[in-house]
DNA sequence: AACTCGGGGAT
DNA sequence: ATCCCAGAGTT
C-alpha cells in the first residue's frame, strides 16, 4: 500500500507542537469538554464558540447537569450558535450516558457513534482526543488540506469522496498521537491551508509534499459543485405592546428555529390597512400602529424580508392571547429569560432604544 | 443522494 | 453578495 498520507505525519506533529493556538477547551482533555466543544464546532468557526464554552461549561458542568437541565435555559445558551437541535441532541445523549453508561461517556468509537448528535467527525473527535484511540477525523477542513496534497479534484461534497479519506487515514494514524494528529490537520486547514483567500504556503510544514502548490492549483482545489439558490420569503413582525409588555411565541417543535421564541408575526408583508384590519378582527383594541422598517435575515436556504410594527394596544382579549399562544414579558425578561434568534435582532434593538 | 438546519466573519 | 465553517439527522 502506498499512502501519500503516511508521510505528512511526523511534520504535522513537529508543526503542531509549536503553533496549535491556545483554546479554552484545549486546557484539559476531559471527555465532557471536549464533547461539548466539538458539537458547538460543528459548522462553526473557533472564534464564535470561543465566547460560548466557558459559560456553558460554568452553567452545565457535568453531564449529569446537562441531562437534567430546563429547556429554555439550555436553548438560552446556545442562543445565537444556530443549530438549535445539536443542543437538544446532546441532552438526549445525556441522559442516555446517565442511564446507559454510569455517566461516563463511552470510550468507544462504535458507541459514541450510536449516541444523538454524534456522527462520524464527532466520534472521531472524542475518541482521539480524549480517549487516544487511534481513528481519524474528516471534516471540512481535513477535506481541504488532503484534496491540495494530492492535487485531487474529487467532489468533497460526495459521502464517497469522505469515506474513502476517512480509510486512508484511518491506515496511516499515529497510535501514539491520535488526537495531536488529527487536531494538527484541522489546526494546519483553520490557520494556514485556509478556505477562503491564498493560503499562507510559505508557513506550511507539508508544502514539499504538497501536489496542487507543486502545479500551482492550489485556489482551484477543494473541488465542490454550486449550491442552489436560497428561498426568499416575506414576514411581518409585530412588536404587540400591552401594559408595559410585549407578546413572544414560541415557535414549532420541528422546522427553522424549532422551539425557539420569536416575536409574533404574519406570513406575508401586510400594509398598515390589512394589519389593522386583522388585528381589529382578533379582538383587539388598537391605541396606535408605528411601522419600524424592513429588515432581512439570511440563512443557510431561506431568506426572510421583514417589515415590523410597533402596535400599541388598549386590551387583548385572553381569547387572542390563547388562540396565537402569547406570552407577556417585559424588556429585561425577553432579553435575559428567552432564545430569542438573531433574526428578530433589528427589532429588538428597536425596543430596546424605545 | 438530496434536504434541512444558523449565524457570522472574511473576501 | 458569496463562501464556508472541527456536521448530523431526516427524507
Amino acid at each position: 500500500m502506498n499512502n501519500i498520507y503516511k508521510e505528512i505525519v511526523p511534520y504535522l506533529l513537529d508543526w503542531f507542537d509549536y503553533n496549535a493556538r491556545i483554546l479554552p477547551w484545549r486546557e484539559q482533555p476531559i471527555p465532557y469538554f471536549v464533547w461539548v466543544s466539538e458539537i458547538m464546532l460543528q459548522q462553526t468557526r473557533v472564534e464564535a464558540v470561543k465566547g460560548y464554552f466557558d459559560r456553558f461549561i460554568t452553567a452545565l458542568p457535568d453531564i449529569k447537569a446537562l441531562a437534567e437541565a430546563d429547556e429554555d435555559k439550555l436553548l438560552k445558551l446556545w442562543e445565537g450558535l444556530g443549530y438549535y437541535n445539536r443542543v437538544r441532541n446532546m441532552q438526549k445523549a445525556a441522559q442516555i450516558i446517565m442511564k446507559d453508561y454510569d455517566g461516563a461517556l463511552p470510550a468507544d468509537y462504535d458507541k459514541l457513534l450510536l449516541l444523538p448528535g454524534i456522527g462520524t467527525y464527532t466520534a472521531g473527535a472524542i475518541a482521539s482526543i480524549a480517549y487516544d484511540i487511534p481513528v481519524p477525523v474528516v471534516d471540512g477542513n481535513v477535506l481541504r488540506v488532503a484534496k491540495r496534497i494530492t492535487a485531487s479534484y474529487d467532489d468533497i461534497t460526495k459521502g464517497s469522496v469522505k469515506k474513502e479519506l476517512w480509510k486512508e487515514l484511518y491506515d496511516i494514524m499515529p497510535k501514539d498521537r491520535p488526537g495531536d494528529f488529527n487536531q494538527s490537520l484541522m489546526e494546519l486547514g483553520a490557520t494556514v491551508c485556509i478556505p477562503n483567500g491564498k493560503p499562507f504556503c510559505d508557513k506550511c510544514p507539508v508544502v514539499h509534499l504538497c501536489r496542487a502548490f507543486h502545479q500551482d492549483v492550489i485556489m482551484q482545489l477543494p473541488v465542490k459543485p454550486p449550491k442552489k439558490e436560497r428561498k426568499q420569503e416575506e414576514r411581518t413582525i409585530l412588536l404587540i405592546e400591552y401594559q408595559g409588555k410585549y407578546a413572544i411565541k414560541k415557535r414549532a417543535a420541528k422546522g427553522l428555529l424549532a422551539g425557539l421564541w420569536e416575536l409574533p408575526g404574519i406570513d406575508e408583508k401586510v400594509d398598515y390597512k390589512k394589519l389593522s384590519k386583522e388585528l381589529k378582527d382578533g379582538g383587539l383594541t388598537i391605541e396606535a400602529i408605528k411601522s419600524i422598517g424592513e429588515a432581512k435575515h439570511i440563512f443557510s436556504h431561506v431568506e426572510w424580508h421583514m417589515i415590523g410594527y410597533h402596535v400599541k394596544t388598549g386590551q387583548v382579549p385572553a381569547e387572542y392571547t390563547k388562540a396565537n399562544s402569547l406570552l407577556w414579558v417585559n424588556r429585561k425578561d425577553m432579553e435575559t429569560l428567552y432564545a430569542l434568534p438573531s433574526a428578530f435582532s433589528r427589532y429588538i434593538s428597536y425596543l430596546r432604544n424605545i
